[in-house]
DNA sequence: CACACAAATGTAAACGTTTAGACTTTAATT
DNA sequence: AATTAAAGTCTAAACGTTTACATTTGTGTG
């Protein structure tokens, strides 16, 4: 691969003059512009990004930290980032983490290692300390997904427990009262979030909560159904579920008709997320969308210094995003209500 | 952020012997090499992986060029890549062309100035003469689903038409003679080869396909249903559907339940691509398994040439892959034949 | 105790750029 | 014709590493 060195000589000029010439400099003479685009293009020279981001000190690179592209959630995430990355001229750098504390860490490093200036960072795993430590040393460092007091400024979150909340006013404005919840059975914050919001609305309405009401399983089509025949079995009755998310919300669904219940008709059910399953599933599924590529897409204008005024609001509780109901097919009117 | 220089100093050694031990490199007295690390650790250094590229002339990066992570198809294709790219100490740096010709060119020139070596190419809209010229500029690049005979050996691609061929067989084995034949409007090669495939195959056994039993649309959801309604309206009976893509059948599905058709029992419906989206449907999607995120792992091995055995097979038809036939609940027996 | 040899460490060039500052040419002004 | 300013070009240092080669230090041998 020819060198800038090789230009300069063909050409009869120095690197310097290359140089300007490549990146539009100012004063540089006609004709020699022109000598030196020909030979450029006969060499097909391109110039080391390498050695550029070594002198400059910059890497028009926009890292990503996730634990890996295999789930369309972070699939979406990383992608909203690329947007981003692309109307600046810049380049995706793909660190995945896994899902292990150590891995986490070691993605964030080869990031800095290549100088990478703007970060979104995706972690459950790191300490918030060594997150908050990171933080410091990387004024482009932003997270995702998670809030920090002490670095609220940088944290782009979504308010779980807020979604949690409309969608018990959603089932119980339908005239639902018999509420059932199907939640994950790991002690992550999102589902502990979406319950407790979900669970306080509807005790400030005065309704409860049934202990055989509430059922945890694996956060997947499979476990939805699994959660759903525990519901089922104890043989009280519920008219709505709230599910910890779309991919559940869908099993559940699918045994409830395989057990003659009718949806939304006898049993209403609200996913959370609206991944792009819930538009192909029958019936199509209301549920809280979760805008994670427009809150990928702000990260990275974040990371990148793109947003200037920050007020009081969000140094204190930092860029909030609540999700927003979408009604589809799978609640409606409680029967009795019609 | 602190340099090799930085710690060289504040350990009284040279930056070759910092740079010896930041390696693991050979000959490195044990007290130097703890007094260096620990250093290292205090000044928190990290080395600058932009300079050793330089000097290395490496990279360490896995390049791929995609339109973008929107699609799930190409968010799997890029996970394959980042699986090999982990395993091998690299990264994945992500060049997204979105769907002009300027654009991919773009996407792999930026690639080639950061030096990156081994590079996975998803083009379509560049032309061969393009292509091949970028594959003799770069060992290390390898083009995924698509087979251009002058670089066969670097072509990783699926054999639609064979795909085609196995659905026309499977639902000829289960007693379908009244096939009809849902495609994408779209003219590139993809659809194109399945249909032929499909028809082909109809035609070696003594079976025609109806033109009025041959529809397009768009290749999704939505697209599924219109072309299905297309197909009741013409109303020459058909007793089972073999459709583009997941997405179109399950619109299929929906529509011909809509209308009083029982799936599979009354026509049988057969998808292409096995996305998520395929066992989440009611009933689950019967469909040709495209193993994208495997033959991406694949591609990423050969582009950084860990695959040494080529065959003469594989210098005349490159590394072909056959889509797999996934039974599942949306064919069957023809109700005739039961 | 001098010697050789291995082990440890240091020196300096190289990788391919950018960019301040110096120098040269050209053109305009007096 | 001499002077000046502007425009064009060049020189050389710097970015942070790796690495061949040179040098120093230490160790066991005769």
């Amino acid at each position: 691969m020819s060198t800038i060195k090789d230009v300069a000589r063909e050409a009869g000029v120095s690197i310097a003059t290359v140089s300007r010439v490549v990146n539009n400099g100012p004063k540089v003479g006609e004709k020699t512009k022109a000598r030196v685009l020909s030979i450029m293009a006969e060499l097909g020279y391109r110039p080391n990004e390498n050695a550029r981001a070594l002198v400059t000190q910059k890497s028009k690179t926009l890292g990503v930290v996730i634990p890996d592209l295999s789930d369309p959630f972070f699939a979406s995430l990383a992608n909203g980032v690329d947007k981003v990355a692309r109307q600046n001229n810049m380049q995706l750098l793909l660190s995945t983490g896994l899902i292990t504390e150590e891995s986490e860490r070691q993605a964030i490093r080869l990031l800095l290692e290549r100088r990478c200036e703007s970060i979104v960072v995706h972690s459950k795993k790191l300490s918030d300390e060594e997150i908050i430590e990171f933080a410091n040393k990387v004024p482009g460092l932003v997270l995702i997904d998670r809030f920090i007091q002490k670095i609220a400024d940088r944290c782009i979150w979504l308010d779980n427990e807020e979604g949690g909340k409309i969608a018990a006013r959603h089932l119980m404005s339908l005239g639902h009262q018999q509420l059932a919840c199907i939640s994950s059975k790991y002690q992550i914050d999102d589902p502990a979030l979406r319950f407790k919001g979900f669970k306080n609305e509807l005790t400030e309405s005065g309704l409860s909560l049934l202990n055989q009401h509430i059922v945890e399983d694996e956060p997947n089509l499979q476990g939805g159904e699994m959660a759903t025949q525990k519901l089922l079995a104890s043989d009280t009755k519920f008219d709505a579920i709230f599910v910890y998310n779309d991919a559940m919300a869908i099993g559940a669904i699918s045994t409830l008709e395989d057990n003659g219940f009718r949806v939304p008709l006898d049993v209403s059910v609200i996913g959370f997320d609206d991944v792009l399953l819930s538009r192909y599933s029958r019936p199509k599924l209301t549920t809280l969308h979760y805008p994670i590529e427009e809150m990928a897409e702000f990260a990275a204008q974040l990371a990148l210094g793109n947003i200037k005024d920050v007020t009081a609001q969000q140094i204190s509780s930092g860029y909030k995003y609540i999700p927003r109901l979408v009604k589809r097919e799978s609640t409606s009117l409680h029967s009795f209500s019609k």
